[in-house]
DNA sequence: TCTGGGGTCCTAGGACCC
DNA sequence: TCTGGGGTCCTAGGACCC
């Protein structure tokens, strides 16, 4: 069997944890410019505030009903998740870390009779130890936990914790729940099955599996037989990441190409720095800028441009200098560009990376180099020393205007806290 | 006026091979 | 006039996830 613990509200819950004072007021997280909802508390969704609405359209609900609104705050979130996650690996010995906010991890040690009470005094640990509330699911397959976890998270009555165990249980969850928030059914499937008549995830898993391969291919049919109580989908996590990206939309739109160089040296830099934290190393980067899609008055432009490097590497200076160098081909005086962002691709272990006979750099003495250039942020925080491509202009570009403190992770802030 | 960010997997089609 | 078949690899784009 399966566990599924996912954290109710996280982002909003995170908040919550450094102010216990908005339990029971609506609260809501948004996304980078203050732009859209990322997180609703259970009264920010009572109010009928949709995830991922933009703010501007519901400012008007927002300031009648005293909605309170946070700018997103990762490392707080990163923090706190870590803190969740920890204590529910001691209690398995398989766990697959899904998102920041759930996990899959096994409980074939307790007996079945057991497993829900176990559960439960887990959801109750975690609130008391890290004041995170979370739901918990139980089945023979992860996207029936997840099922599972939902109807938890809904109903109070389950304490946390909902299992799928008979297969009367199964029927029963299945009949109730919609197919479009079935996980591995988007839009475009939930749409094609309504036009096959298909509502519930039980008429679904009541057709037969070549109806699910036919329209929806190897990944319905996976979901399918998931939902039958099978076990086949793998979420094992690569020891690597396999491209890693850096890309922010800016509060008003740039089109002066230093500012957009110096963004794109950073970005650059962001990527590095966690190609660096994996032992990894990029043999590509893509760089790219466009206009907002959602202005209808101006001409779209989208400039991208790929690079592929000799040899690979981590190096901040070098990927910088290319990422430069691409993004001054590609650039276009004049065009207001929205957002950036710096992909890093083909990613290879450290130890993998293919030397070049013809190599004039001296990758020995640039690692040294790297490697204190690290250390020295490790110590005195982020971006204590950084190249001159990436000084930052005074301009301000990104808009945060509700951001917490770093309770976890920021001294300064803590400090200032306690003045306060 | 104002609309997020970071990933993975699958598939179709093109290029290329013999 | 008539011009094969089968395979692999790579890439771009779509769909999905949180």
């Amino acid at each position: 069997m399966y566990a599924l613990a996912d954290c109710n509200n996280f982002f909003v819950s995170c908040e919550r944890v450094f102010r216990p004072d908005l339990e029971g007021r609506p609260v809501v997280v948004l996304s980078g410019n203050d732009g859209c909802v990322v997180s609703r508390s259970n009264e920010a969704k009572a109010l009928g505030i949709k995830m991922g609405v933009p703010l501007y359209q519901i400012q008007g609900l927002v300031d009648k009903e005293g909605v309170v609104c946070f700018s997103s705050n990762f490392s707080l979130y990163g923090d706190l998740s870590d803190r969740v996650m920890s204590m529910i690996r001691r209690h398995t010995s398989r766990f697959e870390q899904y998102s920041i906010d759930e996990c899959f991890f096994n409980i074939d040690h307790i007996p079945a009779e057991e497993q829900k009470r176990y559960c439960e005094q887990l959801v109750k640990d975690i609130r008391r130890g890290v004041g995170i509330p979370i739901s918990i699911g139980i089945a023979s397959s992860k996207t029936l936990a997840k099922v599972a976890s939902k109807y938890a998270k809904k109903y109070a009555g389950y304490h946390g914790v909902c299992e799928i165990r008979t297969e009367e249980q199964r029927q029963k969850a299945l009949a109730g729940f919609e197919i479009g928030d079935v996980w591995g059914i988007g839009r475009k499937a939930k749409a094609k099955l309504a036009a096959a008549g298909i509502t519930t995830a039980l008429q679904f898993a009541e057709r037969p599996a070549t109806f699910a391969q036919g329209l929806l291919h190897k990944p319905g049919l996976m979901t399918w037989q998931e939902l039958g109580g099978q076990d086949v989908i793998d979420i094992t996590q690569l020891p690597m990441k396999q491209s890693i990206t850096t890309s922010r939309t800016f509060a008003t739109a740039i089109s002066e190409q230093t500012l957009l160089e110096e963004q794109i040296a950073n970005f650059c830099a962001h990527c590095a720095r966690q190609l660096r934290l994996q032992q990894s190393a990029a043999q590509q980067i893509y760089v790219y800028a466009h206009t907002s899609a959602f202005r209808t008055d101006i001409e779209q432009h989208y400039l991208s441009e790929l690079v592929t490097l000799p040899v690979a590497t981590s190096n901040n200076q070098e990927l910088i200098s290319y990422a430069l160098g691409a993004f001054r081909r590609a650039y276009r005086p004049g065009v207001l560009y929205k957002k950036a962002g710096v992909v890093l691709l083909k990613i290879i272990k450290e130890t993998d990376v293919m030397p070049d006979l013809f190599d004039t750099q001296d990758r020995e003495k640039d690692k040294r180099l790297q490697r204190a250039l690290d250390h020295i942020d490790d110590r005195h925080g982020k971006r204590s020393v950084i190249l001159g491509s990436q000084l930052s202009s005074s301009q301000q570009v990104y808009k945060t205007e509700h951001k917490s403190p770093l309770y976890t992770t920021d001294i300064r802030d803590v400090i200032t806290l306690k003045a306060e």
